[in-house]
DNA sequence: AAATAATGACTGACTGGTCAGTCATAGTGG
DNA sequence: CCACTATGACTGACCAGTCAGTCATTATTT
């Protein structure tokens, strides 16, 4: 905690044994005839949304829980049946925009695709599944906070990154045994990534002096990588 | 306004009795013995050099003036004799530290260099100029806190990286003129820089977890991009 | 050179406003 | 009918910024 002085008073009597229902239902509007544990559902993931609208534009500690309960449709006090506390829900939030990347990712690794084909894969799944989604606010918030949650940086790397890298790099060595990549790119697989989190933060802080084609320098990036090389 | 019944302009005697002990043992970051012009420089380098530990560590909201005025040594009354606000001070510290970068990397794009030796100057620039010193911080810092400082992303934008873009792109363009790299790279100077950033970004986060060797990666970039290439 | 006055740098207790988290009270689905 | 869910006014901590007061340094007078 930031302010640990703040929340120790209180002993947390939490009794709820309840497994919270992490099922990723559609954060629509919640309609009132619809059961408890749908609503409930609906309640999380509106409350998550807004969290995410709040976090992004003012940042972790500017952002007001009074105005997620506002933006979520909620009372503030309903936030805290659902989370513990400010803290806990930043991480939820994380937690649950980016653990599903994990999964889209192998599966490209383990596909063993031609390398020009695979390029262009790498380019369009982060600009569809990130870049032009709301992940990419969720990745610039890990970028920019995630410093003062070294818990949080902890599960990501270990959950989110480590797996990633890891499926990047055997897919890039099996490349380079194959000649198709230089065998030195396997040992940073941070480079392939490295214009796709430059484009988020770019669009962030400079987008309105000079836009960028986010597409068009991930493409170049990536064709220059893989590009044919002259014997050394 | 409402004034409390007892509130005159009546000046209530409270000078401390505890001011000679706090004295003693204040730390002397500036010896009482200079002239004042040269305390009042010392002082302002230790407002900024406090207020950058204390913002890198809390970031810009959580970091509190108290803490940078105990850490610079000096009263917080002090800091708004030098600076006007908590958000000045911000700029401030991004503009002294950012500022001195452009010459720096102008005069790289002016000199014709050969290309093996320009990449490494690049790399060494990065390392040396940024990565090793506390300007890696203050773009870590710019990363982080600029989205909410508008003003300051567009300062920084016009002052330094605009600039610094420019003489990177006209660098590029000499060389795609004269075949030594691919013509695309001149359009995107963001991709030379991209792996620098990701590794500041990495540093805060998990660098405990797996170090990266940053020189290297560095080169390995540079030199990928700028390596030979068949004929396409 | 010493005494005295003027200056303005510096101090830190205090104020006013903010906001995370609480809890007594009010619904409501099953 | 009552356990579960939701509410929002309230509280206590917290902190940026203020300003009346202090005192070291510099300027002026004797």
């Amino acid at each position: 905690m930031l302010r640990p002085s703040r929340s120790r008073k209180t002993p947390i009597r939490r009794a709820s044994r309840r497994k919270r229902a992490v099922q990723a239902a559609r954060a629509a509007a919640v309609p009132a005839s619809a059961s408890r544990k749908v609503r409930s559902a609906g309640r999380r993931d509106a409350i998550l949304s807004a969290a995410l609208d709040e976090f992004s534009t003012r940042g972790f500690e500017a952002a007001r829980l009074d105005d997620v309960a506002r933006r979520a449709g909620v009372a503030k006090g309903t936030i805290y049946l659902y989370f513990r506390d400010k803290e806990s829900l930043f991480q939820e939030l994380i937690r649950a925009m980016l653990t599903p990347l994990v999964g889209t990712i192998e599966a490209l690794g383990e596909a063993e695709l031609p390398l020009p084909v695979l390029a262009d894969r790498i380019v369009e799944l982060f600009v569809r599944e990130v870049y032009e989604t709301r992940r990419k606010d969720v990745i610039r918030l890990m970028i920019s906070e995630g410093r003062r949650f070294p818990k949080l940086a902890e599960f990501y790397y270990r959950e989110v990154l480590a797996r990633i890298i890891s499926a990047v790099r055997s897919l890039l060595r099996r490349a380079a045994a194959r000649g198709e990549v230089p065998e030195g790119l396997a040992e940073f697989p941070q480079i392939i990534a490295a214009p796709g989190l430059v484009a988020i933060i770019w669009s962030g802080l400079f987008e309105r002096f000079e836009p960028l084609d986010v597409r068009k320098m991930m493409k170049t990036h990536v064709e220059l990588l893989f590009a044919p090389r002259r014997a050394t």
